[in-house]
DNA sequence: CATAGTTATGTAACTGGTTACGCAAATATA
DNA sequence: TATATTTGCGTAACCAGTTACATAACTATG
């Protein structure tokens, strides 16, 4: 059966990449569930944040990945829980709570590192006969983020 | 504050698709409801799809989306809530749930075209300097079709 | 033609995000 | 310095998908 989605054209872009992303998402963790792995999907980005940082506050996470804060803090609190990460209050500013690999989490990331260079050599197979798309998606990230899908259209609906 | 998963290269892009699909999915529930629109995300597409068949069941419906049962099951059951599917029983095979769209649906359906129109329209502007990028993504999803991402992974893993 | 297997659909439980709201701490301002 | 505003983060409720399981109806086969 024809793919539907793919003979909308623009229509159905935006299903789409949640249909792509979300295949992506469930093979992940059947991945990691199937090679016993204790990781969640994004965990490893959190985890190469504070590789790459030390120390971090939730905010100061949910600003780099550009997600929300309420997401950082359910991953965050999953990897408090087993002690991947540890934390202690600001004490020039006690709202706010510095996170840390422990030593367990850093032991524990180099288990993960052959997951995820095989991964990332997936994704540049993937990628392979798409030589632009990194590219491409970087600019209509750029383009969502000076102004939103609800305003584009509602700038178009008034222009009528 | 730089986009650490662009930074991540082919390790960021499954958590920027996902990023994006889920900023388009939010931006377009805002839309619909600033709008006062009664309808929900992809409820466009089941319209669209009895709009082109006149009947068809939930498989057929899951199979052309490529979308898992239980999902087009939920989009179907509200929308018949509010009265724009009606289903029969098929008298060959009483499994079998026949969809199509009332009346109501279809008066609906015209109120949505502009917005339907106007979202491609900003699909396109999107990927204006995006050129290769519908195609680019039909590739992916192709070789994801053929082996997913966990295959993937797991046979490199087991060539070492 | 009885029964084993397959298919269509429904339901439950889960997941990984979001928005909305609340509060305490910090900062700016009158 | 009292008060208004902003900021950091926690929690609740929601959402749109998934997988897993159940059931009834159909199909194939010994």
């Amino acid at each position: 059966m024809k793919d539907f989605l793919i003979a909308l054209e623009y229509e159905g872009l935006t299903s789409r990449l949640k249909r792509l992303s979300d295949a992506l998402l469930y093979s992940t963790k059947d991945l990691y569930k199937s090679e016993g792995l204790d990781i969640e999907p994004n965990w490893n980005l959190i985890f190469k944040l504070l590789r790459d940082h030390k120390e971090m506050t939730i905010t100061e996470m949910s600003d780099a990945l550009q997600f929300s804060h309420p997401a950082i803090v359910k991953i965050v609190n999953k990897m408090k829980k087993q002690s991947y990460i540890a934390s202690y209050c600001d004490k020039d500013d006690k709202r706010k709570q510095v996170l840390s690999l422990t030593k367990k989490g850093y032991q524990y990331m180099k288990n993960l590192e052959v997951y995820w260079q095989n991964g990332a050599s997936v994704v540049e197979d993937l990628l392979v006969d798409s030589p632009n798309f990194l590219e491409e998606i970087t600019r209509i990230e750029e383009k969502i983020n000076q102004l939103n899908y609800k305003q584009r259209v509602l700038l178009k609906l008034n222009k009528e």
